[in-house]
DNA sequence: CTGAAAGCGCTAACAT
DNA sequence: ATGTTAGCGCTTTCAG
């Protein structure tokens, strides 16, 4: 490996004078910053990024932290978080923690003073104590798409209105003439896209029985596992409200596999359009989570912090809107 | 932040025999070690990674480098490299470079000499030269899923064995009945699975005119495009290959577009075995890429260079198999 | 068993 | 304009 000091050998200068003309701060007559230049050239220098962070205490990279990247609904986010933070010179890495919190707190123990100038961190990855405990030691930390239940107390974050999500696909479905309603969700960690859709329910004086809340996790599994059983009873409903496209799409499958027609016979909606959503049969009613700007204000929030322009607002949120696709109609079907 | 200097000043004892404790390497008493355990205990230290990367010259990070991790086929092979990765005390760093190899070249740059122990390339993610170039500074790099048609000269590499692929594929097709074929491929990328395909009707004595091999570029609407365009003549095939899952999944929804069903009147076979193809309507028949073995031996061979123990071996291939579904059919219908 | 010292490659005052 | 020096936090000889 050839270093600042081998150069400043080679060309008979000191390795200060080197290292200015390198990074093009102090003073260098042309004449010699030229020399320098076309050594290190030719001797094929590269600067050492680990010697500089060291002396620099910056790394110029920072963490995304998220529960799976085979979850189809981060790969877009993480690209545009990537892609954002490259603009500001900052390379991105990123760490699965399989929803295991004490896997992701021992992956951000090791990231912790040295390897990184900052987090992300997304889904329900973390346990939340942890994230407050670095939070308080300054580390910057941004919470991207936080559990809707939890209120992590002054860690900026930016995040999706699924309190109005959750009403869009309500109000939809209402729209579209449905009274006999299910939802499938995630709870508590989906507490709010629920709300929100009772929320409108309520309005209009209607309501949903218990046995009409189906709980998932998230995973198309049991989204069709859900949606299979509930195909079973006598009278089944016209719609279900997924909080998720993952449990849409399964839904849709169970409702296929038991010889209903969607929308047909059964309207199914979704919540964060998702790439393959648009690609099923039919292809998915959803509300969708604008993944750009969740990324885009996130990265921005964490830059701010990493450049000490801090200032803890409040929780940022982004608006979700309806993308209507084919897996909704009109009851009764005109 | 609290360095072992710090904890050294605390215990009144002195910083490499702190540095010692810490490790476990050297001699300390079993008393002072304890003493200077619980004393960085009870400060908070942490070990600086950066520090001591650039003391050990090793980072115990490494870079997987792919087009784009929103093609879906990527994320679950990158999680399981990052797991393997892990279980080496490794790091992994992802970086898309959207198929722009003045982008890839420039990261590869960056991370040069200090970021990263070693890289893992996929794809057709990086200008071959930029990759041989670094190479033979003996930097540790392994491809991986490499575009069939190189032939990236003594570089590690780990493939699928994309001629086998096709074979498999086309003798599926052959075996169903079907005689009237179509390929759909993103050339000369995925050449080998083409002529695999092609060999296979050889040997029956069968061919294939070129007007039914349809150039793609591996996005589902580029399958989409060219299937369409297939549908509109007058006899069209009834089966057709497409080098890839996406593009099948296009090819699918043009069929059904077109008023055809599939696969009563068009099979299609696809390669891959992405998450979504068992998803779709009708789930993907599909010739499956073992992605769990193909990112294990890619970081089986990386760490094998990062370690010396490198012994350049020839192109390591995996096999992959027939995954039926439902997107195939016998011809004519039985 | 513990301590002193040099060095990893680079940055940033400060002197010349 | 160039050079000297002292770190950054840790590892690793080599002495005491």
């Amino acid at each position: 490996m050839v270093t600042i000091y081998d150069i400043a050998r080679a060309t008979g200068l000191a390795k200060s004078t080197v290292a200015n003309a390198l990074s093009g701060k102090g003073t260098v007559s042309e004449a010699t910053r030229r020399r320098i230049l076309q050594c290190a050239e030719e001797m094929g220098y590269r600067p050492n990024m680990v010697a500089r962070s060291l002396s620099n205490h910056k790394t110029s990279t920072i963490a995304v932290i998220l529960p799976t990247i085979s979850n189809p609904f981060y790969p877009e986010i993480v690209e545009a978080i990537e892609q954002t933070a490259l603009e500001h010179g900052y390379q991105t890495l990123i760490c699965n923690t399989h929803y295991n919190f004490e896997h992701g707190r021992l992956r951000m123990e090791r990231l912790r003073s040295g390897w990184v100038d900052g987090y992300i961190i997304m889904g329900s990855s973390m346990d939340i104590t942890d994230i407050t405990g670095h939070f308080q030691q300054d580390i910057p930390i941004v919470l991207c798409d936080w559990q809707e239940n939890e209120a992590p107390q002054g860690i900026p974050q930016v995040s999706v209105d699924f309190f109005r999500a959750g009403q869009l696909a309500a109000q939809h479905l209402l729209e579209l003439g449905h009274r006999d309603l299910a939802v499938i969700v995630d709870d508590p960690q989906q507490s709010l896209r629920q709300a929100g859709f009772l929320s409108i329910l309520q309005a209009r004086g209607l309501s949903l029985p218990g046995k009409r809340i189906l709980p998932g996790n998230s995973t198309l599994e049991s989204g069709y596992n859900v949606a299979k059983s509930l195909f079973k009873e006598e009278q089944p409903p016209t719609a279900i409200f997924a909080a998720t496209d993952l449990m849409a799409i399964g839904a849709i499958e169970a409702a296929l596999d038991a010889g209903l027609r969607v929308p047909e016979d059964v309207s199914i909606i979704g919540l964060d359009d998702i790439f393959v959503s648009a690609h099923i049969r039919p292809p998915l009613t959803t509300v969708a989570v604008p993944k750009l700007q969740l990324a885009q204000a996130a990265t921005h929030l964490l830059f701010a912090q990493i450049n000490g322009e801090a200032q803890v607002s409040d929780a940022q949120l982004v608006e979700p809107h309806l993308v209507l696709r084919r897996s909704t109609a009109t009851y009764p079907i005109t």
